[in-house]
DNA sequence: AGCAATGATGTATAAATATGCAAGGCGGTT
DNA sequence: AACCGCCTTGCATATTTATACATCATTGCT
């Protein structure tokens, strides 16, 4: 296996898996058919210019491992507290929150993995929703209003 | 010097300087009259759930020493590392990212300037891109997938 | 006052990471 | 074919970080 082959693993596992020590990343590796030692790993790890923090190595720009959530408020939870109003544009609903509290509402939003939403966006008071289509925004934003209540 | 008022005292120091070692962070802060051994600071380090990387010690979040980037990373560099899935919604493309990741990938995106993209917005780990019409961006999510990998 | 529990810290050392040195492979040039 | 330069990697070890153990101070309870 090639360096940079070698280089796109570390960062797979990395992005997907806490690990915690060069002596586990080698030992991941090993599993994957890629061997080497800790000492490359050391250069590996300073050339990808990961970083490491109390939940193991990261990826640059925070794509590493949150803390972990002992859990995740629900979409009734969050709407029923910051919810404001939603309004629909076609495939597309603007959901108003409180100040500040888009981003919570979309990460709710997000773990859910509704199939009628492709996706969220968050500002800070205003999150995005794009759905398929107009009659699947109108569905969600009857739900969703009925969540803000 | 109490626990607090030094945990205080190492954040501002991390966030304003390169801080290379935890002996170095030690010397920094016996010049503030803080005297401590690299055992507790060991401990600080992990209790401030501080990172360590290429430029040293950072607090979450990224407050700390970004690279400074001497070229913008192009989108097949940070799709092929950020990148998770596109999905398609009429004329716009839902694209996640990992997290924290959505700022660089749109502003990679952005510097291309491509005619088949009219604009993006990112949030933490998702970026939204409006495409003139639904065919355009069906063959953008298609460059977009090959980029991912 | 006495005692127990807890938190903070230092010492010494275990564990983890970085690096000097050497070796081997590869590609390009002569 | 031979040589050179560069890159990559392992080995051994230097350096850095984490932690077991012990000590001390503080607080709360009896």
């Amino acid at each position: 296996m090639s360096k940079q082959e070698r280089h796109n693993l570390i960062r797979q596992l990395v992005a997907g898996e806490s690990i915690a020590s060069q002596d586990e990343l080698r030992r991941r590796l090993a599993r994957r058919g890629c061997g080497v030692t800790q000492a490359t790993l050391s250069r590996d790890v300073h050339e990808l210019r990961l970083y490491k923090g109390p939940n193991g190595y990261a990826a640059p720009n925070g794509n590493g491992h949150m803390e972990e959530e002992e859990e995740q408020p629900t979409v009734g939870e969050v709407l029923s507290s910051f919810g404001l109003a939603v309004r629909q544009a076609q495939n597309q609903l603007v959901l108003r929150t409180t100040g500040g509290a888009a981003q919570p509402v979309a990460l709710a939003i997000d773990h859910e993995q509704w199939s009628d939403i492709v996706g969220t966006l968050a500002g800070d008071d205003t999150v995005l929703i794009i759905c398929p289509d107009h009659r699947r925004a109108s569905s969600m934003r009857e739900k969703l209003e009925r969540m803000i209540g």
